[in-house]
DNA sequence: GCCCCATGCCCAAGCGCGTCGACCACGAGG
DNA sequence: CCTCGTGGTCGACGCGCTTGGGCATGGGGC
């Protein structure tokens, strides 16, 4: 082969630049050329390693998500070696807010991501594939809470993970457009998992 | 003057000319000459009575959610005529999702309008105000069901208000992404509203 | 050693988008 | 009669994403 290039590398690096618009600008507004430019690369350039926009966006969510899970496993990780569900389930649901730049460039992407979902069945496909899991994997922290009693009686662990996935994607729309703080979306939070678990 | 013309009228009509394309194609999706060829005008024409798309998002936006209070409303005053507010809360709530396509499609101009406000100061502003008179009327609500007892003790009745606020915007990205459906959605609602209520 | 072709990259053109400005028709009021 | 505001049309501009053709380069089959 001629002129070896890594091309993940390239492709990561594109990815960044697209953020760095996005968070800023809006991803609507981040046009290929101008991402091509933040990168440092032409728009050819561009195209050759990503064929279209929806694939640029496709693949800088999964690459931002990635890093946004890896980040909650490592903040986890770092607060105690075995968790309680509660303090879990709460870095789980304090990940996926706005609560700094990172973050908040990820569910940007996200959200213009679930725009394009809404319209496209083949990326809504896409889209509902990762919730399962998440919803799963929450479910079970929550099972495992309520079996050694750290839970009010009376509650479906399937019920409260995906109220508290909706809560925590509804408290980050509002924080996204600045109708409450950062800060108060994880008061909130904090909360209503009050309510979930005995003192 | 010449041709007197309605113009509120003429605006709605090509209001629900973009609900409806905006509905199936979403709303990125639907172009200005769509919308004026589905409304049966000219682009010029429509141009005539929105300068610009955004106008045009603004003004379908109020109208569709006007057309949704009034319709919630109408629904509560059907149910009861001194509505207890758990009632009122969950019929509040329920009216914001999309359970049909009429609320659908509101939801969905919503969301269009929702992202263009995240890159638009402008917007945004716009986007904030409505926000707190809801929240204020829920709170209302909550502070008659507290003090008349209808409530579990030590609830705050603004934070409730806010929580209630993004269950239910999460909730409906869910169900809009079909992730779960319209019927789930209204089932944690009312799963969420048994747990701050005494029966 | 020669040719082939995949790889990496660029460029021009196509088409659709929202927006702007000039333009025309008309009739009420000076 | 002329003016001016209202209702409506049209063409052009600039920018967006995408398509397709073109052009190096160098490793591998013959």
């Amino acid at each position: 082969m001629p002129k070896r290039v890594d091309h993940e590398e390239r492709r990561r690096r594109i990815a960044e630049a697209l953020w760095r618009i996005a968070s800023t600008r809006g991803l609507e507004g981040a046009s290929m050329r101008d991402v091509a430019a933040e990168a440092g690369v032409s728009l050819g350039q561009l195209q050759h390693y990503f064929a279209t926009k929806d694939e640029l966006i496709v693949f800088a969510l999964e690459h931002i998500s990635g890093l946004g899970e890896e980040r909650i496993r490592r903040r986890i990780a770092a607060i105690t070696e075995d968790p309680a569900p509660r303090t879990v389930l709460r870095e789980c649901a304090a990940g996926m807010l706005p609560l700094d730049d990172e973050s908040r460039t990820g569910l940007l992407v996200g959200i213009a991501y679930f725009i394009r979902a809404l319209g496209d069945e083949r990326l809504r496909r896409h889209a509902q594939e990762g919730q399962p899991a998440l919803r799963g994997f929450l479910a079970g922290q929550f099972r495992q809470a309520a079996e050694s009693g750290e839970t009010v009686p009376g509650l479906d662990p399937d019920t409260e993970a995906m109220l508290l996935i909706a809560l925590t994607d509804g408290l980050t729309s509002s924080a996204l457009l600045e109708v409450i703080t950062p800060e108060e979306a994880l008061e909130l939070l904090d909360r209503h998992l009050d309510r979930l678990f005995v003192a």
